[in-house]
DNA sequence: CCAATAGATCATATCATCATGATGTTATCT
DNA sequence: AGATAACATCATGATGATATGATCTATTGG
């Protein structure tokens, strides 16, 4: 469905906007919480830099922060940046041209699925998936 | 979301159910109709033959044939036979296990559209897709 | 200014997928 | 039986994704 790469970068992306209120949350940091290596990491993250999703600061103190306020930042674009897909994605059988005019024999029905797929990532913000951790104990909830 | 040895497996399968009415269809000839390597889709062929879902006939003549009707041929098996997927392969952020009672941030939302992929996957049958293809000429839909 | 911190980048290694080429095996027909 | 057609399989190469390690550059604080 998506790469590994941006499994790694939506997780990532989660865990920066879950602890940016406490300032910039550094690569080290995310590495260890994702059990991932820090540089491999680090590349990913400057991708999404580049993209304009996040933003950094140097020097001690320093890490990634959104740059974007996780309520406006659907899952799509993280994912659109890690994995720009071609043409030929849409297809099932990859035609790269696939339209109502020229259908491939399961244009119609697929085509629906990939509606909802495509409102899912478009629609579905970062911060539609934030734990709700705030002050209140998370046993709350269930009172 | 398939691999490409998944879509010309369905690429196949589709040009086998198609042609079977008139004998076994060959590697050779697909090969050529499908634009790809001969001996490469015959070893994507012969999967599904360990498979169950095609039988082939050697010797002059030869060739593949569909081990299940066309109607009751659902393509997720044939996808399933080429990419089988690991438990990580179905929740989006990677986690083996994320069930209802440890949901991961996404799980809810992106179960409904998971749940549309496996009911297309599952319903729809090879033959389903089938071109109208009998003794009129193709020209006959337009009148 | 210097040391420490932390991101950015380069070079390389690893691995799975995709693809190719050569060879083996089985069936049919004369 | 022998030639031919066709599937089955093995060995190898090419490609791209994934991951690692080393190094460069920018910032902060003393």
């Amino acid at each position: 469905m998506i790469s590994k790469t941006a499994r790694n970068a939506l997780r990532a992306v989660l865990c920066i906007a879950e602890q940016e209120a406490s300032g910039p949350v550094s690569a080290k940091a995310l590495a260890q919480e994702l059990d991932l290596p820090h540089n491999y990491l680090s590349k990913t993250l400057y991708r999404l830099v580049r993209g304009g999703l996040l933003r950094t600061t140097r020097g001690p103190g320093g890490g990634y922060l959104l740059a974007v306020p996780a309520g406006r930042l659907p899952l799509g674009l993280v994912v659109e940046v890690i994995d720009p897909e071609g043409p030929e994605q849409r297809c099932l059988l990859g035609r790269a041209v696939c339209a109502e005019s020229n259908p491939c024999a399961m244009h119609g029905r697929w085509c629906v699925v990939r509606e909802a797929i495509d409102r899912f990532f478009a629609e579905t913000m970062v911060g539609d998936l934030l734990q709700p951790v705030g002050p209140r104990s998370s046993g709350a909830f269930l009172i």
